[in-house]
RNA sequence: CGGGCUGUAGCGCAGUGGUUUAGCGUACCAGACUGGGGGUCUGGGGGUCGCGGGUUCAAGUCCCGCCAGCCCGACCA
């Protein structure tokens, strides 16, 4: 076996992809800048998708779907829509053998040709607040692309929504944020920050942008998921009113909220070690690998006994049994720990006669062992253990590198010279401050965080002057 | 679109103008023994050396051009 790819010898990007292609998770395509989901990465996601959507259906919500090609036109609506988009639009110029009387844009996302639908569809207050999903694919022409993190198509769920009060739809910006952190935090086991973001880096469309931010293991941020207040925006482009009790006529609220396949990114690289990925129970296609360990002339009796316990779990989990005959134990048990199954059963002749099994966490690599009859229940105990374990660990890892700084020289030790993090300083709440820090360090305004106003008392962090926000400044993926 | 690096078997690589039929590891195929941390042995298949041109008695190796990929930037979820 190769030495394995760790961020000691390569860089940590490169781990990353290795470990995304090693553990055959995706695959670079033949078209520029996209990817090829396998089977396991799309496993994956198919389990996002089935909790998500639970989520969004508790909250009221409802799936549709929308055409992939979007009048140009539409996109030229919203002003700043147009101008955050354009770089990176394809536009589809021929079909049926002519050039199109008007190109069709390959949507980079839906706002535009659902507020044309929504405009039909909202006539009175009766008909909000209307709550809509769509899981689609996007397409947008980025100039540089990392499996999984940032891809020219990529898969997501885009959340739409219409209201008839400004309160309402900053509630719904809201109510789906904290359903995103619960996602992230309970689901992914990936602690995140919440809150809003600066002027310049949110949404183009948008009145505000919150989102939730993670720290990956090499310190560098990432924005895992976004839910938007637009205003009035789109119902002033599309022209949405409706009649409100009274029998006026106003324009609609709205919101609009979304995560994509960027959620796989952002699980391998919070939990993952250089064994290979590394899953939490709660959302791993597989939790659990029964392997049995046999000797020829035993082979048959191991057989039956690993089945039996394959058997007695495969109601309650998500259990695999590796059979194969034409691997041995030890490969089997480097390949599963690369798939990051959380726990692995080994089965040999020893524990056979004992009655008993060999449970082994593949967040810490302890061996538990276990009598046949209480197999489910600490497995079934051993998942919690491993979901908080690795939701604390990565908070652990979050809260060591993250620090509060107050001086600019400081800062810029933090991140030019030191191994960055996440830096907590005062903000002006100046554009030009902001754009003089990433220019001087790279480091961008992650989020202003929730419930930090009363603390931003004091000296902005770069031109001194009155603080007006707590914010985190962290260079970004 | 800039800067750097790399194109030789599915994958990872060596090959420094002249060892015959271009090698090594791994993967693959056949068989046997094995099996509690990526097994051992024997035999086997697999190559337009990225593409095009040039120099030379001789080019994977030198020169020119092109193409592709990756990494680092700029842009972005």
């Amino acid at each position: 076996m190769a030495e394995r790819i760790t961020p000691r010898n390569v860089n940590y990007s490169e781990w990353y992809i290795n470990i995304v292609t090693e553990a055959k998770l995706a695959d670079y395509s033949p078209v520029k800048g996209c990817m090829v989901i396998r089977p396991r990465g799309y496993a994956l996601w198919e389990r996002m998708q089935a909790v998500l959507d639970g989520m969004f259906k508790e909250t009221g919500h409802q799936n549709a779907y929308f055409p992939l090609l979007i009048p140009e036109s539409f996109i030229k609506k919203e002003a700043e829509h147009v101008e955050g988009f354009s770089p990176e639009l394809a536009v589809v110029t021929h079909a049926g053998g002519e050039e199109l009387e008007e190109p069709y844009i390959i949507r980079p996302t839906s706002e535009t040709i659902i507020w044309s639908m929504y405009k039909k569809w909202i006539q009175s207050y009766r008909d909000l607040p209307l709550l809509i999903n769509q899981w689609a694919n996007v397409l947008r022409w980025e100039k540089r692309t990392r499996l999984f993190l940032r891809t020219s198509e990529f898969l997501w769920q885009e959340g739409h929504t219409a209201h008839a009060t400004a309160e309402e739809a900053q509630e719904e910006t809201l109510t789906m944020l904290e359903v995103y952190r619960r996602f992230a935090e309970e689901w992914l086991a990936m602690p995140v920050i919440t809150g809003v973001k600066s002027q310049a880096e949110k949404f183009a469309g948008a009145v505000n942008t919150y989102a939730i931010e993670a720290m990956m293991q090499d310190k560098k941020a990432l924005q895992a998921g976004t839910s938007h207040n637009l205003g009035q925006n789109f119902a002033k482009a599309f022209d949405v009113t409706f009649q409100d009790r009274e029998g006026g006529q106003s324009l609609v609220w709205a919101s609009s909220w979304g995560v994509s396949t960027r959620l796989i990114g952002a699980l391998i690289m919070t939990h993952s070690d250089d064994r290979g990925l590394v899953l939490p129970p709660k959302i791993a296609p597989t939790q659990a690998v029964v392997i049995p360990i046999y000797r020829n002339q035993n082979k048959s009796e191991v057989l039956v006994y690993a089945q039996k316990i394959r058997d007695a779990l495969k109601d309650k989990f998500r259990v695999e049994y590796d059979c194969d005959d034409n691997n041995s134990p030890g490969w089997k048990f480097a390949e599963w720990e690369l798939l990051g199954v959380p726990v692995r059963i080994e089965t040999g002749p020893r524990d056979m006669e004992a009655g008993r099994a060999v449970l082994v966490r593949r967040d810490t690599g302890e061996k538990i062992s276990a009598a046949f009859d209480e197999i489910p229940s600490k497995l079934d105990s051993l998942f919690g253990e491993i979901q908080s374990g690795l939701y604390n660990r990565a908070l652990e890892f979050r809260v060591a590198n993250t620090v509060r700084i107050s001086s600019y020289d400081k800062f810029l030790a933090f991140f030019n010279e030191g191994e960055g993090g996440f830096a907590e300083c005062l903000w002006c709440g100046d554009g030009g401050c902001e754009a003089k820090i990433k220019e001087d360090t790279k480091a961008t305004i992650r989020v202003l965080p929730f419930g930090n106003e009363k603390e931003a008392a004091g000296a902005c962090v770069a031109c001194g002057k009155q603080a007006r926000h707590l914010a985190v400044f962290a260079k970004s993926y």
